[in-house]
DNA sequence: ACCTACCGGTTGACGTGTCAATGATGCTAA
DNA sequence: TTAGCATCATTGACACGTCAACCGGTAGGT
């Protein structure tokens, strides 16, 4: 940075203007980012991304079903959160749910073909979205140093003690 | 420059498998950061982060107030979602909302004494947590990196054409 | 056998965001 | 004057997310 950080990196207690201005930069656009490509594939799908997310995963599960749980975690989302969407999903018949015959309690999420034919149409766009504007908007080097701050970022996230 | 026909910007359509991976590790740990910044500010000053940004704009400007309209426009808010929050602000007494004198139709926001001492109290531990979770998370050369992708992208969400 | 504790999943309340429709009020043009 | 029309703000319907409570059932310890 300038002149600002003349002190070791422990002893000063708040962001200077010009980190200030960077992280602002940083986390609204790539706020904004999230948000252009979530209105993408809904015009081009009528999907979320969170629909997508998880026609992503039955899709390639076998049989193209996966317990309830198994797919919270594959996705890394909270029980509460995915049954949520898994009855919004339902009433538009983009899956289907059973009780599971192996696991007592246990509940199947199964695609429909209006599902799998939905996460079809959807893919290619939603990659090309994704080439436009993040893959072609940086240089090489700009890709990998964003996998470097993404790293540097989770790692921080991870660390044990930061609340 | 802006060369936008499909077929002439470089032959292939779909990012690389390391392309995807970078991206989604991107997307994903914004989106956690965001996540946990927010949480923070919720459990040090029980304010979103929405509440912060109308708190911060209404403590800057003259007399702490602010039309609703420009409001918005200086947080980059569609006036829908502001009325929405505001509503909620108001409940929580955090601001108040008057007729405007000067302007037709026009609602003065007003910052109360609780909404001024809930903003002193959020902003030290909000600005401490910005730090721990980003600039210290990054090297000075990552952060300058972090600001010149923020450009790029928003440069990319920017540009005419790319819906 | 009984009590308890967990496990898998659902539900309800609520905050948050978008979109479209609705007042309310001035401005402008026939 | 009046018929539109833009502007400012609100409202309602709905999608989405978190949190906490709940419920049915299995497993462990006594």
């Amino acid at each position: 940075m300038t002149e600002t950080t003349p002190a070791r990196r422990g002893g000063r207690k708040l962001p200077t203007a010009e980190e200030l201005r960077i992280w602002r930069d940083f986390i609204e656009t790539t706020a904004a980012l999230s948000s252009r490509l979530e209105s993408r594939l809904q015009s081009d799908s009528a999907l979320s991304t969170g629909d997508y997310a998880v026609l992503l995963a039955l899709s390639e599960a076998p049989d193209q079903a996966m317990r309830s749980s198994a797919l919270a975690a594959h996705i890394g989302w909270e029980r509460s959160r995915l049954s949520h969407h898994l009855g919004r999903m339902e009433r538009r018949g983009l899956i289907r749910r059973q009780e599971c015959a192996t696991v007592p309690r246990g509940a199947e999420v199964l695609l429909t073909a209006a599902g799998v034919e939905a996460f079809g149409n959807a893919t290619f766009p939603h990659l090309r979205a994704i080439r436009e504007l993040f893959v072609d908007a940086l240089t090489p080097e700009q890709i990998v140093a964003a996998g470097e701050i993404a790293a540097a970022l989770r790692a921080r996230l991870d660390a044990p003690g930061e609340g």
